[in-house]
Parts: C-alpha cells; structure tokens; sequence
RNA sequence: GCAGCUGUAGCUCAGUUGGUUAGAGCGCCUGACUGUGGAUCAGGAGGUCGGUGGUUCGAGUCCACCCAGCUGUACCA
C-alpha cells in the first residue's frame, strides 16, 4: 500500500454523481411508497428490467470514433457486441415488451422506478444518475390511455404534497406542429434537419421569450456570453405561422419584453380571437381547441392532433380534471424523434429562491408521450403505447427546497457506554437487553477511556439517550445495581444558559435518571416517549 | 462542444505596485476542570498556494499551455 503522501490515492467523486445519506434515501423512499400507490391504483403492476441493455435496443447508435459514448455510457461485452447503461425506462421496457409479446395481456399497464445514466455535462439539479419513476400502458391507441395517464400524473403531485395550482400536467400533440411544420414546406425527409430546428426553439419558449424563439427561427441567436446559435432561417411568414401556432395572441405584436412569454402561456388556456366565452373550463378548452381549427384546414396532421387533444380534453374534464390541474399548452414539444401524437409535461410552478436568495425555476418534473414507434421497432406490427416518467430525484430537489421533505436526520440509537472495560460482556447485554426489547441500541465501540468522548459521539449520532454504569451505580447503596439512563436532548437544553462547569454538571445530572438494572428498558423508553420516538 | 469567470489548510476566505520562515476564523486532534456533550483555558496537527513550463536576483502574485470547478450556451432519448 501507497503511504507516503505523494502516491496517496485522492478520494473523489466523478462528476455530475453524489452519495446520499439517510435522510435522502428515507425521502426518496417515502416518495416511491406514495408514486406507487397511486400507480397501483389506477391498475398499474410493476415490472422491473436491468440497468444494461443492447445499445441497440436503446436505440441509440454504436458509440463512433470521434464521439464515443456521446449521451450514453457505453462498453463492449466479451463477444464484441456493444452494452449501454439505460438512460430512461421507457426503452428498456419496450424491448421487455416485444421480447415477451406472447405473455403480455394487451393492453399492458406497467410502472417502474430505478436510476438511469445519462453521459452529459451536469448541472444544478442535473445529473449524470439520477432516478426516474415511470408508467406505460401498451397496446392501447385510445386517447382515453393517454387522459388516464395525465391524471394519474395530476393525482401523482398532489399525493406528493404539491398543491393543487403548484403544478400544471400540459399536453400538447406532436401531429399539430408537425401540420404546421407540413404546411410551410419543411415537410419530407430533406427536411428533417430544419424540422428539428424549428421544434428545438419552440422548445426553449418558457426561457427565451417569444423573441429569442423568433430569432431562433430566423437568422439565429447570439446568447449573453457572445455565442451564437444558428437558425432555422426561416422567412417572416413562416416564423409568424409558427410563433402563431404556439402563441396566438403575440403573433403579430413585436413582443419584446421579458413576460412576453407568460402571454405565451396564458394564451393556451383562454380563447383569443374574441369568441363568445362559454361558462366554465370545458367551454373554456374545447372552445380553444375548435377556433384552432380554422387554421391549416387542409393539413390532416394538423386536424388530427387537435382533435386527439379535444379527446383528451374532453375525458380529463369529464372525470372532473380541470384545467386548475391539466391544461393544453401548443408550446410542450418534448423527445423530438421520439415522441409521435400526444405529449406530457409536469411543471412546478413554485416560487421558491435557493441558498443564496437567487429565485429558482424548477420547470420541468416529469413528461412522457405517446410512442407508438417505439415498440414495433421489434415487431412486424404496429403496437400504440403511451407512459409518463417523474424524474423522482429533480422533484426531491424541489420537495426539499419548499420544505415538504422533513430533512431532520432521524434520531439515532440509544448508545450504551463503557465505563469499565473489564466488562464490557455486561454492557453488551444490556445493548441486547433494548434490542429485545425493540429499541435501537449499540455498544460504545470506540477507544472507551473517558466518558466524555463518548457522550461527543453519542450527540453526533443523536442518540436520544445513554446507558452509563459505573462502579457507583453498578454498588448501589439499595444492594441492587442500578443503571443511570442520561436524555441527551434534555440535557442539551438544560445546559444552555449555564456558562461555569460546576453550574452545567449539576444541570446535567438533572436530565439523567438512576433506576435499578431491572427497570432499564421501562427508563428508555419513557426518554423515548418523552421525544415522541417510537 | 463553445464562451466567460474562478482555483491559497478539511471548510470559508485574507495575502498590498512581485520581496524573508504563506496567515485568520471555523472545524479537527491532545490535555486541564474528581465520572458527563456545552462554555472556558493550554497545546498540536494540517498547505511543494490546481499542474507544467517561462520571465525575473527573487513568483501565491506576471506570461503561456494544460487540468479542474462554477455560470451561461449547445445537445438532451
């Protein structure tokens, strides 16, 4: 072994990964336990793959020379053929699917958690495992499969904890932009490329405003730090066509200030164009969807889409899913090659600031879509799916920050010490003597030499209270020996004031009972109680 | 990937126009206060100043390159 400083190893951890503790881990665990009861609720089952997949399978690409592993981790097996870590569940659970199409009753509800890897820069809140906790139901066409997920995912946060109008389910359909894409030419596959473009800078609406989008959809964009991204190059029509089918009402203005997008946004829940309002929210979205469609009347993708969101529309608010909960929003774009009809996203709308007082936007929590390409990849027929993922560690992030995760490490174990080392068998069962009992306990194990240092390591571990037995106790007067059981939470507030040694002692001794051994558990557990420990 | 900013003790940071043995606070370790967490007091450990090369009599300080981190941006199934 290296022992000389020079050659030491350095402990690190590589970037965009973190440890977590236990108060992180009970969280997260508590947040599967309430995702899963609402799955379960609506008839989900759980079904669980592997961490590593075929990276076809993943469908991704062989890593290539000049970029290799570009967004996922990737190796060669024995036999050549190239391994992936997932990088979401929705994939791996297609190729589950395809791979046991014979066993599967269609059509098939499935919901799963655990940690994918995704090999990208990380960022604040970002990173490069992280857990996600998603749903999928296969084998079903029906808009009613993709309603039933947006309300799942609405009854999801507030089983959380989130509160009603601090979240938003948006659902938008991918056949409507890819109507309007159809209709200013950038149809066919010669297109592809400025298709992605056009779809990319809708997609960063909610950070650039409609006219950093508008920018994005001409010449391009020159961001604050001088570089610049190119554009879709599209003409002033065009952009007005596009910008018009993602915020109606800033189509025509020159829209320049910051809550340009906020119009945006609103624009997707009322109706424009000054068309008489009907009473409540199911006029409110079906009338929106209908006076969209009057544009691009000959555009089949268009119409479909519209009509597969007024179907989705029409069951959420049937069900009693008002828009205060699922909202059609034109902007939602999500997985570009991936997604084919209906698409997802939840957003918190939370104003909460961090650390440093600076405001924090935690957007998106969790989004999904219909991908009825993604299964028949593996089979000769067509096979509709549609799911929804909670990116369960970003949401934690969030819980946190607003307070709805109780951070609060857990009390730790009540400690029994070790006064004299000859007899250390007699504190050992008196550790047993609590854990029969069902209280937490554990021996001392340290270098025992004063009871000060083990009283320091008790408070570290937040023993709520310790076991002492010296020679005073262990000969007591009474003939039986005695235990002195010290409450460590009471003896921390006592000692507050008190700034002479002799006046904390004495306060000290007041937080610690001396019982005989017999009465050792009935003692804890009233320190227990007294703390609401159970 | 691109751009900007930043790298000094475990942590947060000082360190003057380049000038002796690089400091502070907190934390940590040892001890004192009869067998008790805190407070107090007395000691102690811990840094080739991110790395390499250069300019200079002399570099933590100036220059070049590299590495790492942060922020923005691009990509993001």
């Amino acid at each position: 072994m290296a022992t000389d400083k020079k050659s030491k190893l350095k402990a690190r951890l590589p970037r965009g990964l973190v440890d977590r503790g236990p108060g992180e881990i009970a969280a997260t665990q508590a947040m599967i336990d309430k995702i899963r009861a609402v799955y379960e609720l609506y008839g989900f089952e759980p079904v669980e793959t592997p961490a590593i997949e075929y990276t076809d399978a993943l469908g991704k690409f062989l890593p290539d020379q000049d970029r290799p592993n570009e967004g996922v981790f990737s190796f060669q097996d024995d036999d050549e053929q190239w391994l992936s870590l997932r990088y979401d569940l929705t994939a791996p659970l297609a190729r589950h699917v395809a791979e046991n199409f014979q066993n599967i009753a269609l059509p098939y509800r499935s919901y799963r958690f655990g940690f994918v890897f995704r090999n990208e820069k990380p960022g604040p809140g970002r990173f490069r495992q992280f857990m996600q906790f998603d749903a999928d139901t296969v084998g079903s066409a029906s808009p009613a499969a993709d309603a039933e997920i947006c309300m799942m995912a609405a009854d999801t946060m507030e089983a959380l904890g989130i509160p009603r109008g601090s979240y938003v389910v948006k659902v938008n359909n991918r056949k409507v932009l890819d109507g309007v894409l159809e209709a200013i030419g950038l149809g066919g596959a010669e297109n592809a490329g400025r298709r992605l473009t056009v779809l990319r800078a809708i997609d960063k609406l909610d950070r650039l405003c409609i006219e950093g989008v508008r920018l994005l959809l001409g010449e391009g964009r020159k961001d604050e730090s001088g570089d610049f991204t190119k554009g879709a190059g599209l003409g002033a029509d065009d952009i007005d066509a596009v910008i018009n089918s993602i915020a109606p009402t800033a189509a025509s203005s020159a829209a320049t200030s910051p809550t340009s997008s906020l119009k945006a946004e609103s624009a997707s829940f009322s109706v424009s164009g000054g068309e008489a309002i009907l009473r409540g929210p199911e006029a409110d979205i079906l009338g929106y969807i209908s006076n969209r469609r009057q544009y691009f009347p000959d555009s089949k993708a268009y119409q479909t889409g519209l009509e597969e969101l007024a179907q989705i529309a029409a069951l959420c608010v049937s069900s009693g899913y008002d828009q205060d909960r699922i909202r059609v929003d034109p902007t939602v774009v999500r997985g570009l090659e991936y997604y084919t009809g209906p698409v997802f996203e939840v957003e918190l709308l939370l104003d909460t600031k961090d650390e440093k007082g600076r405001p924090v936007r935690f957007g998106s929590v969790g989004g999904g879509g219909r991908y009825d390409g993604l299964v028949s990849r593996f089979r000769g027929e067509p096979v509709p799916a549609t799911g929804f993922s909670i990116g369960v560690s970003r949401l934690q992030a969030a819980l946190a920050l607003i307070g709805e995760i109780d951070t609060t490490p857990a009390p730790g174990p009540v400690v029994v010490t070790v006064f004299d080392k000859a007899r250390l068998a007699d504190y050992q069962a008196m550790a047993a003597t609590l854990r029969k009992a069902g209280i937490r306990a554990e021996l001392y194990l340290g270098n025992p030499k004063n009871m000060g240092n083990q009283l320091k390591y008790a408070d570290r571990r937040r023993s709520p209270c310790v076991v002492i037995q010296g020679s005073n106790e262990k000969d007591h007067a009474s003939g039986t020996p005695h235990v002195i059981v010290k409450d460590l939470l009471l003896g921390a507030e006592l000692a507050k004031l008190d700034k002479d040694r002799e006046d904390y002692l004495a306060r000290q001794e007041e937080a610690q009972a001396l019982v005989p051994e017999a009465d050792l558990v009935a003692a804890v557990r009233k320190v227990l109680q007294r703390h609401g420990i159970g």
